[in-house]
DNA sequence: TGTACATCAGTGAACGCGCGTTCACTGATGTAC
DNA sequence: TGTACATCAGTGAACGCGCGTTCACTGATGTAC
């Protein structure tokens, strides 16, 4: 088979392209929601507007799909800085905790990860390196090793109050880990000591 | 059907109650390390030594041995009190990372319990609530609400880096995480505030 | 103590269902002349 | 510009496999006389 032109059929590999992305956000979002497991080839597809025999035009195997998927969510800018005080604010609310969906893929999926593919676990492990380096930068200390460790001790706590709060099946408890830990991170009485720098809605 | 003389048939009464016992603790343990879907009831039995068709004599749904399973690992003794730094510095090791088995059920199935019937997320509330209550006693703070927020944004970083630590593919990164945690929590500098109170190696 | 009977924990074959994956086919899009 | 042909994204039926669950059966344990 010769190459083609890299301008012919133009309009059906944007429709194509569009598709695929269309594939990964359904799929990145029934995985958060259910699992990998429960979450099925053709759910996928259906939530894509699609029926689930065209699916192997795309991807590989389910196993594909899933790594990915993560990919496809956990590729954020790696530069913007975030504070981490205020990003514990808006991390641990009742809103993230009850968006399964279109939550942090960490706290969603992080456990499950370690059984999956290594192709997986590399898109989820440079996922969590990228969002600790962001929030290493808006952590509070006067060394980088200090910032580094206030960051993940930080994201490590918001990520485990999340699943926490979301196994409980008591709403008291819930909130209360949810304030509780955002309390110790963000400070309860101490104000914070950035000006607040607005990020997108809920992700990684 | 007569109720039967409660003296009747001691060493099978007693033999059945072992084999239950085996059950759930192969289905614990299996649980752990492979998450709720992954494990096959015919796996369960035959790790307990039986074959999967008596499975239904002691329980009367997968479903239902998850549930009794978990309640099963999760009923410890609500009454010893646990110290805060101690625990974290026995539970954020690479050895209790790689017991998955054996390792404490939060982290192993706490995300994955939110999509679990309710009798599970009861049984897994009910457990985090004891141990956050051990846990408060033994936490730094003055006032009791103190000492309750430490232990509940402690024991949230905990079951997080755990996470993190075990879903990272870097060696490097994923002790890095359980090391600043460690520290974050149980002090780097400053002594542990309270004399160690040695727990059992790894659980809940 | 000995013998016939009842109970019931445990066995393993079988059933039904759902899921990942395959494949022959369709029909719209774009190409060649 | 128009017509015949090639490509290939997408369709949906079908396959195979594994899992949860059921069920007729076995055989050891304990009971009754």
């Amino acid at each position: 088979m010769v190459s083609s032109s890299q301008f012919e059929m133009k309009v059906s590999r944007e429709q194509v392209a569009a598709n695929r992305r269309r594939i990964l956000q359904a799929g990145s979002r029934l995985f958060r929601a259910r699992g990998y497991d429960a979450v099925t080839v053709a759910e996928v597809m259906q939530a894509a507007g699609l029926t689930h025999g065209g699916f192997y035009g795309y991807f590989r195997s389910k196993d594909d799909l899933i790594a990915c998927a993560l990919s496809d969510v956990l590729s954020g800018s790696a530069e913007t800085e975030i504070d981490l005080a205020s990003y514990a604010r808006q991390y641990l609310t009742p809103t993230h905790r009850d968006d399964l969906a279109g939550g942090c893929p960490m706290a969603g999926l992080g456990a499950e990860t370690v059984r999956q593919t290594p192709a997986a676990r590399a898109a989820m492990t440079a996922g969590l390196r990228r969002q600790i380096d962001r929030l290493t930068s808006g952590a509070p200390g006067r060394v980088g090793l200090e910032r580094r460790r206030a960051a993940i001790a930080g994201y490590s706590a918001m990520v485990g109050a999340l699943i926490l709060a979301r196994m409980s099946d008591d709403t008291e408890l819930s909130e209360e880990i949810l304030a509780a830990t955002r309390d110790s991170i963000a400070g309860k009485d101490q104000a914070s000591p950035k000006p607040v720098r607005r990020r997108r809605k809920s992700t990684s």
